[in-house]
This record gives structure tokens, sequence and C-alpha cells, in this order.
RNA sequence: GCCCUAGUGGCGGAAUGGUAGACGCGCUCGACUCAAAAUCGAGUGUCGAAAGGCGUGGGGGUUCGAGUCCCUCCUGGGGUACCA
């Protein structure tokens, strides 16, 4: 009986499946263990090689399992809402549910062939409503919670309101000053519900926000970022803009540091830690605050010998410590002194008085600079601190002030007197001005002050690297940046305007893609905090507006960015760091001396950023602050073929459906289109949208959505009642084995994690993470061919009569190393041809003769050769062509390794390679290819081998009559040892995943027992069982041909007999200062002493050393021997 | 740029720091056959007649011994990005 795969595969699909055999069950008697491929999108396309390589991975796997006696879950279903189709219902249509449908029977025909061990009564669709209703549930869970940092997890958002119930904001460190305003218990309760619901939306973890989105007018329609290409809508090519539109969010940045100290307990390859890692982004810095420069008078400028502003007569610290008080005073002015001010402001008296402003570490009331005069209004305090007075007064004259006192009664009784005493010493002290003071005349700008600075308001940056401040020569905020407006000056007004109208008109991508350094100078200045610096204020592009605080300090000496923009824009450079003890050291790397820094001078790097950090919070001028790269993640698509939000509107205010009101069904709608408004198409389901509760949200849920969480609706898939039972998930816990692409590191893989956290912290699932292990296997490429066709123009009209000229690989090449530029055979041909068809070759021309290549369809040319006439078959269009050969009179194609695409023509279906070889061929062959994880071409010219093997594992057990082989005997030592060298290979391989040496192992156990002539019972019996994760098929049939009446598949795996592996002796390879001379056989059981003695005497050994003592002698047993002369 | 990953015969690939190239394809020769397919046997890194030399992307290092560990450079693949 020759091997018919054909009959044996159909016979047991059907007996499988009759019999449920892969049915699964909680079983508690058995350990449990999960399985799971990553949920496919199930295309039109259906699939082709390389989907099914994880698949017969984890098919694999799991059968391993199941013979090692574990109860294993691995079952499979479809991610299947999705843009294809309902892009494909816009355009024709078919509602993207009949598309969808046809795609998962086509996808479930070819897995069924491959013969995989799914439990397919555990199905799950997405975009099935008793599916989504259940992520619709989790959806209303996540709008019904908050994050309580506190307790480092997600509870139910009634906490929180009862929290504001009692206390208000008061004492909760969670509340911030940009989202809303703070309130009391009693303001809370006071509050509107809309109110109350806008503040709550600030904690929500499903919440809604504005963001700007792709919107394309042209077509109504928001676009993806991977519709958009230049500006322009992918179809259409229409202009995109950006605009602000109200989205669903998800929380996610509350599980950022979950979701990062949660990796190291997870085994997964470092490369897909890495990137999550990068993803999320951690980075500790401080915050801190920058003190914007107050006006700058005539007379009181900018010293230029230190960069301080004039009016700056107190030293870094002492403004810390004072500006605040200084500020304060200024707002609560005592009713004399504001008396006095109102007569002293703008100039009245013909100088320029500063009220509340810091003197070395005083506050004096009032100060006139140019004039070294102090003002100040005595309080009946003065009256108890005569001595302190006496003190402040000398001390101010130190600094070179004089003082002028008087008493508050003086005020209220004569105010004219007192300005005009104040007046008339102001008028006889002499102008004491800076060397180099800015004048008017040419600074006109810094007169000129932004609303900010005379407000004397403060910009916060976020820095990683607090050390360098004394570096930090500019600021740089982004041009987004809420206080753009309040920081330019009326000078800078147009360039700032101009510059970001430029920024505005650039995309997202534009802008990441932009090499060239852009920025616009704001007008104001801030005070650096440590050492009084003016350092101007500029926008950049390269700050981002969502990053930290959107604002940095810029150290041009310490960050490449940041020189590059002093570079640009003329801006000084301060070096800060000694990096010279670093050889090698770049820009980037957080190690040097400090240098030019004040208190932290001759520091470590290291050290200085926590000196920086310790000092920063003392003065209370920042904090530290930890910052995560990652967003919070869109969640809103105005799409049709998602999931509906479980919310209706009322007003402008959403509100989550009673869970008895779900599954909200996605309605049949007339048209796919979008609405035109910017909302999905649902909202031209006005019936469907207008309910008794109020309007339904139109937009539905992102893809993610549905695969988030679909691994644990597998443990209970058709339960009505919830998600899945809790005994169910108590029972799989989580997925132990997770195989899939790397494409869903940072997607896919971040989105389920947090929902699983997010689930676990309301106590629906024990586990913290959902996937223990995970594995991405590598893309198996295509080998794509080509054609090469000729292509010229000729001014005459020959050359449309012309046939098409396609030449043989070796002319490419030649075109290519000629510089691409055609040889002179070509030359020659091209003018032959065009005189055969009466045209003139003057008339072409002959500089732009090129070559192209033409993807063809690889069955074309097998052998590297093309199939002419079935490539003129394949392609009409070329019908009429010259086909030019090489010297052994051949068309030679050209091969190139890509992505399996149907648009390069390059795509091998697995039903093909089924029907020629068998699945279980094709399953072995996957296999074979190479290591699991690794991206290969697909290239079936080994799949011969794979077949071959099978062909001779199936003759072990029958003759070429189809009589059986198999005999009772008693098996041999050696033939046991074939054998359990075969399962101790096996076991550990498939342990590890390497499947491909597996293969390898069944060839050379199959060879080995061929050899010996071995078909007896024993030793079979055992393989077959071995065999049957791999080739499935063939096992159960020979398995029943062994005589057993149940599948092989609920047999045990084999275990392995160490005693037949004990070998009494070893060939030791022996070798002369590392190079192996000679084998030598010596028992195991002899020592090192009596290998020496015998292999020194050894002939051939003794010919290298020439009889000399060897140095030293290495004898490692059962290994090696190493002589060293 | 940064991060990850790989580089071994004509090809896919194997090799706990211990005999590089297992296994398979392809190729060569042979057997069976009228012939072909299938099957079976022998050979197949490279230079060399042989002895032997050389060989795991290049260069350097550690080691008795390096494809494997370290440094550095080159090339391919994947991911990611003005993240302060």
């Amino acid at each position: 009986m020759e091997f018919d795969f054909r009959a044996i595969e159909k016979k047991w699909r059907k007996d499988w499946e009759d019999k449920g055999i892969y049915r699964v069950t909680e079983d508690a008697s058995k350990p449990k263990y999960y399985v799971l491929d990553m949920f496919p999108y199930p295309s039109g396309a259906g699939l082709h090689v390389g989907h099914p390589l994880g698949y017969v991975a984890s098919d694999i796997y799991a059968r391993y399992k199941r013979l090692k006696g574990f109860n294993v879950l691995h079952p499979m279903g479809f991610d299947a809402f999705g843009l294809p189709a309902e892009q494909y219902a816009i355009e024709t249509g078919t509602p993207p549910q009949v598309t969808t449908d046809k795609a998962i029977a086509t996808y479930k025909e070819q897995l069924g062939k491959i013969g995989f061990s799914y439990d397919w009564s555990r199905e799950v669709k997405t975009c099935d409503p008793s599916y989504y209703k259940w992520t619709q549930w989790i959806f209303l869970q996540l709008f019904g919670s908050w994050y309580n940092r506190e307790k480092d997890k997600a509870e139910s958002i009634d906490t929180l309101i009862a929290r504001f119930a009692q206390s208000g904001t008061d004492g909760f460190a969670q509340f911030d000053k940009e989202d809303h305003a703070p309130f009391t218990a009693a303001e809370w309760k006071g509050f509107s519900e809309e109110e109350q619901q806008h503040i709550l939306m600030h904690y929500r973890l499903a919440y809604q926000s504005y963001s700007e989105v792709n919107w394309c007018e042209a077509l109504g329609t928001v676009l993806a970022n991977d519709e958009v290409k230049d500006g322009k809508s992918e179809r259409g090519g229409y202009p995109v803009e950006r605009r602000k539109m109200r989205q669903w969010f998800l929380r996610i940045t509350e599980y950022s540091d979950r979701l990062l100290r949660g990796l190291d307990t997870l085994d997964w390859s470092e490369a897909m830690k890495d990137m999550q890692r990068n993803w999320i982004g951690r980075s500790e810095g401080a915050i801190i605050q920058f003190n914007l420069t107050q006006t700058l008078s005539k007379g009181e400028g900018l010293n230029t010998n230190t960069g301080k502003p004039g009016f700056y007569h107190t030293d870094p610290l002492s403004w810390n410590a004072n500006i605040e008080k200084a500020k304060e005073h200024r707002h609560d002015p005592t009713e004399a002194e504001e008396i006095v001010w109102q007569r002293l402001r703008g100039n009245a008296t013909g100088h320029k008085i500063r009220r509340q402003h810091l003197i070395g570490s005083y506050i004096p009331d009032f100060v006139c600079i140019l004039k070294r005069l102090v003002i100040e209004i005595d309080g009946p305090i003065h009256n108890d601190q005569q001595e302190a007075d006496q003190e402040r007064t000398s001390d101010l004259r130190r600094l070179g002030f004089e003082i002028i006192r008087f008493k508050n009664e003086a005020v209220f009784a004569n105010i004219d007197n007192v300005i005009q005493q104040i007046k008339s010493r102001l008028d006889s002290l002499p102008d004491v001005p800076y060397d180099g003071a800015i004048t008017s005349e040419t600074n006109e700008d810094v007169l000129a002050p932004s609303p900010l600075e005379r407000a004397g308001g403060e910009v916060a940056v976020f820095t990683t690297r607090p050390d360098t401040i004394f570096g930090a020569t500019f600021m740089v905020i982004a041009p987004e940046h809420e206080l753009v407006a309040s920081l330019t000056t009326p000078a800078q007004q147009k360039e700032v305007d101009d510059y970001i109208t430029y920024v505005k008109s650039r995309s997202d991508i534009e802008r990441q893609q932009e090499k060239r350094v852009t920025g616009a100078f704001t007008g104001s200045y801030a005070l650096n905090p440590f050492n009084g610096a003016r350092i101007p204020i500029y926008l950049a592009e390269y700050v981002l507006a969502g990053y930290g605080t959107g604002a940095i300090m810029a150290v041009p000496a310490d960050d490449e960015r940041d020189r590059k923009f002093a570079e640009k824009f003329g801006l000084p450079v301060i070096e800060v760091i000694d990096k010279s003890m670093y050889p090698g050291a770049t820009i980037e790397d957080k190690v040097g001396k400090m240098i030019n820094s004040d208190f932290i001078n001759g520091m470590e790097v290291k050290d200085a950023i926590k000196a920086m950090l310790e000092k920063v919070e003392a003065l209370g001028i920042g904090k530290r602050q930890v910052n995560y790269r990652q967003r919070d993640a869109g969640y809103s698509r105005q799409r049709y073929w998602g999931e509906p939000f479980p919310i209706v509107y009322k007003g402008d205010l959403p509100y989550p459906l009673p869970v008895s009101e779900l599954p909200v069904v996605l309605p049949d709608v007339t048209s796919y289109k979008p609405s035109g408004d910017g909302r999905s198409p649902l909202a031209n389901a006005t019936d469907w949208v207008n309910t008794s509760h109020g309007q339904r949200e139109t937009d539905t849920m992102p893809g993610y959505a549905g695969s988030s969480w679909y691994f644990l609706r597998y443990m209970d898939p058709n339960n009505p009642d919830a998600f899945a039972a809790k005994e169910k998930i108590d029972y799989w816990q989580n997925v132990d084995l997770y195989l899939g692409g790397s494409e869903h590191a940072v997607g896919h893989l971040l989105y389920s994690r947090m929902w699983h956290k997010f689930l676990h912290d309301l106590g629906y699932v024990p586990t913290e993470e959902p996937f223990q292990k995970l594995v991405n296997q590598g893309m198996i490429q295509g080998v794509s061919k080509f054609v090469y066709l000729l292509s010229w123009e000729s001014s005459d009209s020959t050359v449309h009569k012309v046939p098409y000229v396609f030449v043989s690989k070796e002319f490419y090449n030649d075109y290519l190393s000629n510089g691409k530029v055609i040889t002179p055979r070509l030359t020659t041909l091209i003018e032959d041809l065009i005189k055969e068809y009466g045209g003139d070759a003057k008339n072409v021309f002959w500089d732009n003769v090129k070559i192209n290549d033409w993807h063809l369809d690889i069955r074309l040319a097998e052998d590297g050769k093309l199939d002419i006439e079935g490539y003129k078959k394949w392609r009409p269009d070329f019908e009429r062509s010259v086909f030019i050969l090489n010297d052994n009179q051949e068309y030679l194609v050209d091969f190139a390794v890509e992505k399996m695409s149907k648009s390069k023509y390059n795509v091998v279906n697995p039903d093909d390679v089924i029907e020629k070889y068998g699945a279980d061929c094709f399953r072995m062959f996957e296999m074979f290819l190479g290591p699991l994880d690794q991206s290969k071409p697909w290239d079936d010219q080994g799949i011969d081998g794979v077949a071959k093997f099978l062909r001779k594992f199936w003759r072990l057990f029958y003759d070429d009559k189809g009589a059986s082989r198999v005999s009772d005997e008693a098996a041999t030592d050696a033939e046991y040892k074939v054998l359990h060298k075969t399962l101790k290979k096996i076991s550990e391989d498939i342990e590890r995943l390497a499947f491909n040496t597996c293969v390898s192992q069944f060839m050379i156990c199959t060879n080995e027992l061929i050899e010996l002539k071995c078909t007896k019972r024993a030793i079979l019996e055992p393989l077959v069982i071995a065999l049957a994760p791999f080739a499935p098929f063939i096992s159960d049939e020979l398995w029943a041909a062994l005589g057993h009446s149940d599948s092989v598949h609920k047999a045990t795996f084999p275990a392995v007999e160490e005693k037949y592996l004990v070998e009494s002796s070893f060939s030791y390879p022996i070798s002369i200062n590392g190079k192996v001379r000679a084998n030598l056989q010596f028992d195991l059981n002899m020592g090192e002493a009596e290998v020496k003695a015998a292999v020194l005497a050894n002939d051939v050994v003794l010919k290298w050393t020439e009889g000399k003592e060897p140095k030293k002698f290495i004898f490692v047993k059962g290994r090696i021997v190493n002589v060293v002369v």
C-alpha cells in the first residue's frame, strides 16, 4: 500500500470532527496549559504560506502538551472588525458583515486543511453582538472607574465622588490645577450635574477630550495616519487638515509604570520588552520654574558685563527665597503703600519706581534703581523694631542705596507733601547707570515687554538634566504652547505669527522628518533661577507641546539639538561638563565633571543631578517628576464597522447605558459613506441614533477594542451572563504561550496588558499579566521574480509599432554595472528593430533608454528560466513582444526576497502545497525551513526531502505490496538507543520551540532504523506518538494500523529511558594546540592520568609533539583532549 | 540617529566555549529500468596529486581551545523617533 496522503487526511479530518477529539473542558484533574495564536484579521485574500508558520508551531506545542498530560486550551477566532471590509462596502455597497463572513469561511476552510487541533466550538468573532456586548461592558467599567494613585489601582468612580463630597480637592494629591479649579466639599455639592460630570471626566479611565484628527473636507471624513500621504488623502489626493474633535480616550498612562514594571515578570524576548520600554519611555527629571524678567527701563538696562538686567540687585538664592514673598506683597499692599504707589507708578514723578523689589536679601516698599534710592512706608510695627531698621538701613547703604522713610500717618495726613519730598530727593540724586546699559534707542523691544513679563509670570520646563542648568543659555517652548501669545512682545508679534502659520501648515510626519533648524524669538526673557542670567525664549518645532511641560531649558553645550539651534540663532554656549576623562563619551552620555557650575563644580554628573534635584526642591522652585513618552490611547473612530459605544448624550453630556441595554447592536445602514460632517456613517441612521435615553454616540471603537480581551472570552466563549465565568477564569488563569508577529509589540500587546490589569484591579481576573510567555515568529517572505523591459522614446511614430523588448537578466546586470546606460549591443538591437519597422534610429532619444524590472507570476519561471509562452498568455498586453535571450539561448529572470504580497505576484497559497504534498508534509516543511523566530523566504526546493521522509517512515510499516512489516519481536539495545535518543532530542527541542531540529531528528532516526532494518512495534509505536504533533494525519493512520482504536492524539508521550543512552566509551578528539589531529577511543571510566599516558604514546601525537614533553595537557572527560606543546 | 536582530558550503540551515558544516535540497557518479519517474548506493566547504594548508562578514582581544565571549568596523532585516 502506497502512502496516499489525500485519502488519509480526508479520513482523519472527518473522524476528528465526528468524535470531537479537540473539544476541551475544564478538567480539574489535569494541569492546564493555554496556547494562543494572535488573533487574525480575516482578509479577503485568504491565507498565504506565511500565515500558518506560527499556527503550525503553536499547534505542535499544543498537541505535545496534550500528550504530556496537560489539559490544553488552543482556540482560534477572528478579529473581524476592520477597515478593508468597510472600504469594500463604501465602494460596492456590500455590507461588511457579508464580506467578513465570507473571508472567515475561506480562512476556516484553509485552516481546516492544515490539520490544526483548534476547538472550533470556542471560536469567537469580535463583530458578533454576543461578543461585543462584553467589549461594550468592559468599556462601561472603564468609563465608570478612575485610577486611585494612592492605592495604585483602578476603582469605581463612586469612591472619587464620595471623596469630593467629603473633602473636595483638599489634600487630593492627584488634583492638577491645569485640569480644573480646586473646590471644597460644599462647593462640590453645590455644583450642577454638568459641572460635576466635567470634573469627573478628568479622572475616568475612559474619557472624552479634544484632540487633533486628520480631517479631509473633500471626503467628508476623518482619516487614519496611514491614509494620509504627504499631507494629502491617500485616496483621491485631497487636502487634509488638522482639526480638533471630541474623542474618546483610554487613560493608559495611569498604567505606564505598572506596564513597565510588569515586563520584568514576563518570559518575553528582551527585544520585545525593550520595544515596550522604549514606547512607554519613562524618564526621571524635574520640573523647574523660570521667572520671567520684569520690564527693563531706560537707564536700568541690561548690564552687559554680567549679562544680568540692570534692576537685578540681589543674588540668585535671595531672589529665589524672596521673589514669591515680593509678589505677594505687590498683590496685597497696605493701604498707605497703595496710596503712595498710585502716585509714583508710571513715571509719575519723572522717575521709574519699582515696588516690593528685591535688593540684596531685602524687599523694600519702593525703589528707584537709577537713583539708588529706597523709599519705605513704615507701619506701626516699626516702632518696635528700630534696631532692625537700623541694620537694614546700613545694609542697604552698603549696597549703594540711600533710604527715605515715611510713617503711615504722614501718608494719610498729606500725600502731596510725601510725594513732593520723594520727588525732590530723587531729583537731587545723580543717575547711577550700569556700564553698557541699553537704551530705548537701541533696544526698543526690551522696553515693550510681553504680557506675561509685565505680569511677572513664570514658565515651567521639564529636564532630565538639572545639573546642566548653569549652561542653559536660552529656553525653547513648543509652538502650540498655551503661553505663546502672552510671551510674545509687540516687536516680535509678526515673526511669531509667521512661524506659527508655517508650523500649522505642516503635518506631524513632516515635522518629524524635518532636519532643518527652525524657530522664532518671542521677545520675552526668563531668568535662570541659579545664576540670574537673562535668557531669551524661543519657539521651535523640535519641542513638543505634549511632552513634559512643552518647554525646555536649552543647554547647547550638552544637547545636540540645542547646540544646532544655538548655532543657527547665534546663541551663546557655556560648557558645563568636562568629559576629558571619558574618551569616546558622546554628548548624550551622562558622564563627566561639572565645570562653570557654581556649587556643583567638580561633581560627577550623576551626583550633580542628585544635588541639583535636592537644591531645586529645597528652594521650592521645582520638583522631581517622572514623565512618560506614552500618550493616552485614542479610542474613537468615525467609522461604521466597529463596536458601537454604549453611550447616549443628554445635551452635551455623555451617559453610560445600563448594562441591561447591552449589546448596543450595530444597525443596518443604507450607505457606508461618511456622514460628511465628521461623524461616522451611523449618524445617518437617525432611528437608531435617537432613543428614549438620549442620542447615541455615533463613533465606534477602534480595532484594538475587541482584541484587547479576546483571550479571556475563549475561556468561556458562549457565556451570556458574563464575559467569562469566574470559575473558568480561575481555572485557565492566563495565556501560557502566546505566538505572533512582532508588529504587535507596541499596539495590541500594550493595550491588552492594560485591559487585563484593569480587570485585575476590579477583581475580575486573578492574574496581573495576560501573556506569560511570548514568542514572535519570523515572517515568511516571498521570492519575487523579475523580467526586464527595454524602453525608449522616439520622435517618430514607429515607436508604437515596434514590439516590446524583454531582455534576459544578463543584459540588465550589464546595464546596472554600466551606470544605468545601455550597452552598444542593445543599441544595435534597437536600431535594427526600428529599421525593420520602417523607422529611423536617429529619432530615438538615446539618453533616455532604460531597462525596468517587472514583477511576474513566480510560477512562470520555476527554474529561473522564463516560460515565454506562459508569460504571453498571462499578460496578453505583452503578447507581441520580443524576448532577447542570453548566449545559452535562455531567458533568465532575477530574484528578490520581499514581503509576500498579491501585488508582487509572489504569493504561495498553502492550498496548492497541500494539494501536491499533503498537510503533514506542509506542516513539517514549514518547521524545517529554519528557526521559528527568524524570517526566511519561502522556497519549496527542499520540500521533497520532507515528503521523502514521510514515505520512508511509512515504509517502516508497510512493504511494497502493502503488507504490514511490523513485528512483535523484542527490540535490541541499539534499536532502543535510536528510539530514546530521538525521544530525548524531540522533547527537549519542542520545549525550546526548536522545531526545525526536531524534523531533522525524525529524519536521522528513520534513516538509522532503515539501516538497522528495524520494524519492531516496541520502537515504532512510541515514535508514532512522538511524530503525532508534527504530522497528525499519518500518525493517526499508522496508530490505527498498529491496532489501536483510540486516536494517537489521546495517547501519552513516551518517557525517555536514559539507561539506553549511557555510553561506556568515547572517541576523544585529540587536538594538538587546539587543532584536532586524531581520534582515540577510551573507556569513560578512565581518568586523566591513564588517558594522558595513552595519548602521549600515540604515533600521530608523537609526530606532532616530536617527543617533547607537552607544556600543558587538557582533559575534559567525555569531551576532548588538548595537548599544548 | 537610536533600539533590536542576523551574517556559517551553490541553497535552507546544524553546532551546552570542546571534532564547524548535522539534516535536507541541489549537483556528480553508479545500480535498477526499453525509457522516465520513484527507489537504492557513493561522493560533494575550499586549495592541493598527496602530506597538509585555509576556512563561520572584516580587524583586534580573552582562552589550552572561539561560529559561540569582549572591543571595533562593514552589510542585510525589523522596530522607532525631534520625548528634553
